[in-house]
DNA sequence: CGGCTAAACGGACTATACCCCGGTTAGTAT
DNA sequence: ATACTAACCGGGGTATAGTCCGTTTAGCCG
């Protein structure tokens, strides 16, 4: 009932140049991820080769790994248009289960692809995962159990435990493995798994 | 063909002077541990107030995080008893699906009742929760599966996505909430719902 | 008991994430 | 156009994890 009519991404007020900077340090940061890998990238360095002060670094992005989660964001804005309104079964208009599957497919797809910016997004003061990365999950997964109309005694609980178990097997592997071989094989048994898990659990 | 007969714990030469000091670090931790909390423990605080040096610390524990999966590993020992040999239906002797389910509970509780050293053991840079937690829960539930003689296709990879469905809820909680109110009422949540995946995913 | 070596010790040193606050500027109301 | 204010910028400052290497010592052998 006061504002006006700005829908767009700018949740109010984000300062033009402070998104022009945003966007720079986002574009240096990943030139810089090309080009030297993510554990060497410094918040001093990514500054200096932005031409911009540290402290407009740490108020865009507020730590380390808030750096990477907005790389990630952004790459997964693609994937989630696919998820949201791309076509079936990934997107809206298979059966429940069926999305269900391809969805762990999918993501199991997106996260070995982007894996540099994924390992990296992960921060031990935040247990999930990443910033974006678990809600988005979780919450589709919550849908799809919903229309699926399970006796599940606690959906919400339920979506959590599966998008554990779709993202556990992948940073174990992501972890473990330095991903230089076979990552499709283990990706195809990752999903795989991840498809008789989903069929068990909602075979009724 | 060549060692003597040293079957004990220390594996091979831990001089007795490195083990002393690595008890009286891990003592000091928890003191501290006790009086200020998890995350004002710093390792020049503990080097000092144990009367050490910052480097005996690090040789010891490798990282921070390695001093909290240290007093975590103390703590799970006893746990890991009742596991092993303790009384069914948790320890052997019950069915495997009674023991998952067993095991799933008495693992909720633990996790919660350490709930401080747990979350400080987590660290970014080694995406699994903590150094023992992991293989143990892992272990065992591979191994109940396998009795189980389910007809998955692939028993190691379904006992990772257990084990992080497991521990994904608990995760997420021990990161919200400040437990102070109701751990008890989320904890039977939790145990609640990890009764009925497994009993979904094992029943044929 | 005296000497030898590999392991442990200590604490100064480095790197870097994150904080702070005085100065500057974009956006807006008059 | 001008003044006002809230947000942003900059970069020096701090705390702390982790490294290095010269020194000390435990365990052993003759």
């Amino acid at each position: 009932m006061d504002q006006p009519v700005v829908p767009l991404a700018a949740p109010r007020g984000e300062r033009a140049d402070a998104a022009r900077n945003r966007l720079h340090l986002l574009a240096t940061a990943r030139e810089m991820l090309a080009e030297q890998g993510a554990d060497t990238l410094t918040m001093d360095g990514l500054a200096e080769r932005a031409g911009l002060g540290k402290g407009t670094v740490f108020r865009r992005f507020g730590t380390r790994a808030g750096i990477f989660q907005a790389l990630l964001d952004d790459d997964e804005r693609a994937f989630q248009e696919q998820v949201l309104s791309g076509p079936p079964p990934l997107g809206p208009g298979a059966p429940p289960l069926d999305r269900l599957i391809s969805y762990g497919r999918a993501r199991i797809g997106f996260l070995i692809e982007h894996r540099e910016i994924a390992r990296a997004a992960l921060d031990g003061s935040q247990l999930v995962p990443a910033g974006s990365q678990t809600p988005i999950s979780q919450l589709h997964i919550r849908m799809l159990l919903g229309q699926l109309g399970l006796d599940a005694p606690d959906l919400d609980v339920l979506a959590v435990q599966l998008t554990a178990a779709l993202d556990g097997p992948l940073l174990l592997y992501l972890s473990a493995t330095d991903l230089t071989e076979a990552a499709a094989r283990i990706a195809e048994r990752i999903a795989q798994s991840w498809q008789d898990l989903v069929c068990r659990v909602c075979r009724r």
